[in-house]
DNA sequence: GCCTTTCTAGGTACAGCGTACGTAGAAGAT
DNA sequence: ATCTTCTACGTACGCTGTACCTAGAAAGGC
């Protein structure tokens, strides 16, 4: 194809990833997108860069071009890398709150070993080959609800939402740098002392065992459920 | 100040304004902030670069850094500025699910207006004084009810969540190029045609009539707070 | 067999980014 | 009047995504 005039197509699924013709690629997606998640995962996501991902594969910068035409192609790589991590069931098992329960635990297991996930979902959606594969579960698992088409959609959307949402407070509440939490103590202490929060200060003030994350994950998560799918 | 071994602090908030001493800063917070604002709301975030700020406020750009020492914190400026916007009641009223309605409503019109903001806040914390005020409204409104402090964080953060993930929505379904719309019915045209994937192909296959989005809103909305905010 | 076509690999180059550092000068403190 | 501390901002560095180009490999047509 020459280089001019020719578009690549928003979605990279509808990029054909080789055609017969030329030489064998040296690199597959599968390979590329292990990679940049292998980085991702050690260094942060601020860390992937297209030099940074060819370096990891002895590639040259821009031969990547070649796989990903676009660096947001990338991400999309990266979600439905991990997407593949999930080992869902050939079926549903007749009860939806089950599943949707142990779906969720997964998800939830998934989006702590790959912390920059979240952030990534939130912008594009995961409708590769393995994010398919989740989302045909979820229908199949509502099949028997009163739920519509789009309202099976809607509480697919919300509940990723819910679950990303969840895994993000989690870590802020416990993997910020020693400098940012003391920091956070010394502007919520001036914030409490200005006295024009009562409320939050006594909030702040209870002490707040933090409560197990789990505990509150299982609780939360099937009040949304019910919230969800409940006519 | 040196200005080398000197850490500036990570919350901007902690970081005076002005001390006094010296000339009379030419731009204040809340006016690069306001400029900030206005280039994020007409060209996008990824517009919203140091240099363009500087640009859009006439000064140069190193001079930005004397308000905002690093560019994360111009983002916590332009949290805090649209924070602004809430036209908060003096007090709770007592009913804890009207006011929290009337909040989330107040909410989801300052996320319409800034399409950008969902994207920030799900990375940093909205703790400036509008955010305080905010907090503390949110805090007073379910003073009445039997949560616990840390429950009524949660709450908050939930609810957060849910209004930000639903205005993504939103813009996701409506605020699409063409092209990518496009793209988007081709690929999901092929996903049905493979067989694989009949739960999500039949929903496809519903037609899936686009509902009112803010009777969608209010459903999920009541559904929510239920979820949360009771015993 | 060869030739043409179409692919892959990857180097070079450019515009734009955040920001470290240094200098010049203004204004409050003494 | 001097010292100190602030503001304004130019220059420069290392990094980013990626447009464009060249070189060579492999498949299709004859």
């Amino acid at each position: 194809m020459p280089h001019s005039q020719y578009e690549a197509p928003e979605l990279i699924w509808l990029h054909p990833e080789h055609s017969g013709r030329g030489p064998r690629p040296a690199h597959s997606r599968a390979s590329i997108a292990a990679a940049a998640v292998r980085i991702a995962d050690a260094e942060g996501i601020e860390a992937v860069s297209m030099r940074r991902v060819a370096a990891e594969l002895g590639a040259g910068t821009m031969s990547l071009y070649n796989y990903v035409p676009k660096k947001e192609h990338l991400f999309d790589l990266m979600i439905d890398q991990v997407a593949g991590e999930y080992d869902l069931p050939a079926g549903p098992s007749g009860d939806w709150r089950a599943d949707l329960t142990a779906l969720a635990s997964m998800q939830l297991a998934v989006l702590r070993r790959h912390a920059w996930v979240p952030r990534l979902v939130a912008t594009r959606p995961a409708i590769g080959p393995n994010g398919l594969r989740y989302t045909e579960f979820f229908l199949s698992a509502v099949a028997g609800t009163e739920l519509s088409g789009a309202a099976k959609m809607e509480a697919m959307a919300q509940l990723n939402g819910f679950l990303c949402q969840f895994a993000e407070w989690e870590r802020a509440a416990t993997g910020s740098s020693p400098r940012w939490m003391a920091d956070m103590v010394t502007y919520l202490q001036g914030v409490a002392m200005s006295g024009r929060y009562p409320s939050l200060t006594q909030v702040l003030a209870e002490g707040s065992t933090p409560a197990d994350p789990n505990a509150v994950f299982d609780r939360l998560l099937q009040r949304i459920l019910t919230a969800l799918c409940e006519a």
